[in-house]
DNA sequence: TGTACATCAGTGAACGCGCGTTCACTGATGTAC
DNA sequence: TGTACATCAGTGAACGCGCGTTCACTGATGTAC
């Protein structure tokens, strides 16, 4: 009856030395980019032996899915989450919460943004049945969702547009249809079109290229911000 | 008197040499990704020694260095020329060429894409003093010279834009503001934010991401650049 | 045209490294009676 | 409360691999007289 339950005490240490594998493991890509990411070098990190990790993992590669999976999940947390933050009235002021929580999350997880968005670890092969994991789908849904919040005020732009439903991924349509029963095929596309061009600065960015152009890449983000929103019609103070 | 010159044959053999070295490796890069880039894989691809290499490269750093230098060269003379055989007088063709041969260069080149924009080749450290190469310059700057082309009818949108000189690079202005006198600060924000917009799609449909959400990627890259083309007021029919 | 010498592309063997992974094991922690 | 047993986290040594790089060398190609 007293204290820990039985399986619980080494469950729960077992799920501790988990966790802690993890969380080296994204400090050596932090500080060595993915390819620091060596099962010899979490052991040598926590002290262990190498082959202790195949106590938790069955393989490197198993390890490396589940630190996407886990990346994949705390960026879709983040934006959702800043997103929800902001007044459910104001477009302009969730889309420029949920693009400022992206770039955000990437400059505080640069090494976790290039290992979902950028080349996996080297020598690394992704399951194989394995979709992407379900938070990659959430962050494009989301983005759909503030494309069908501005498309009333939008929908003018794209007239002539010759979208159709079979021009998009029935994985996706499945989520945002359902969802968004008045967003037409157009406006799927101009959020995958949003989409890019966030994912264009802030990869830019994260990769250094920027830099070597602006000494201010937040300025202009929010310049980028602010036209797209004009651009949606949804501007703030309108 | 006769035939080839003294230095003359070896000197071409050399060069054969070196540049069957360098497109063996793009090879490789391209079947096996960035990672595939080893002096030994090569060596075996060409039946050489490994050792051998050591003859025309003094390490294999110094090779890729070579190899990003190429590519980037490679990338900037197809979007150049595309641009330059658009007719001179339609900025939006001139647009509309540029963009779709850096897509069509990345499609075509996707290792290369990634090489020179993506992670660099696992282990591979970039020269102390080597500032990017020339060419990476040129493709930015080739860009601005478009925005700075459609300034004039899409300067009211930027009306109030705070933008400063002081916030740029050095390097790129020196090369953009004489060439084009008339670009205000906002013109090289709105250049670089094109750049991001270009480089965001195109890095999605690199590296997979926007298969899982669209079966026709071209179709977007379209609608992207009639979007943009309408946005700046410089639609090719007007 | 012929010979002596210099150049230099490429060889073959070896180095030390870090890697993922396997094996048989030890010793502490928890469980059942 | 005490003992016998099962569980299982972690050890230590070793495997085979591919890598970049170094070394002393060979043998063909070109040069000078």
């Amino acid at each position: 009856m007293a204290g820990t339950g039985t399986t619980g005490r080494r469950a729960r240490l077992r799920a501790e030395t988990t966790a802690e594998i993890k969380s080296v493991a994204l400090d050596l890509m932090a500080s060595g980019g993915p390819g620091a990411i060596t099962l010899r070098a979490i052991a040598r990190e926590m002290g262990m032996t190498p082959n202790a990790i195949y106590g938790y993992f069955a393989t490197r590669d198993d390890l490396v899915t589940t630190l996407i999976d886990d990346v994949y999940t705390s960026l879709a947390d983040t934006v959702d989450a800043a997103e929800d933050a902001a007044p459910a009235a104001s477009p302009a002021d969730r889309i420029r919460a949920w693009a400022q929580a992206f770039r955000g999350w990437a400059l505080a997880n640069p090494e976790g943004f290039r290992l979902i968005y950028g080349d996996p670890v080297p020598g690394y092969v992704a399951p194989e049945g394995g979709a992407a994991p379900d938070a990659a789908q959430r962050v494009c849904t989301a983005l759909t969702g503030l494309a069908a919040t501005a498309w009333p005020h939008a929908e003018h732009l794209y007239a002539d547009s010759d979208f159709q439903w079979a021009d998009f991924d029935p994985g996706l349509l499945g989520k945002v249809r359902p969802a968004f029963p008045d967003l037409p095929p157009a406006g799927v596309a101009l959020a995958l079109r949003m989409w890019g061009h966030l994912h264009g600065l802030v990869t830019l960015e994260i990769y250094g290229h920027l830099r070597t152009q602006t000494a201010n890449p937040e300025k202009l983000f929010q310049e980028e911000l602010t036209q797209l929103v004009r651009s949606l019609g949804i501007a703030p103070k309108g």
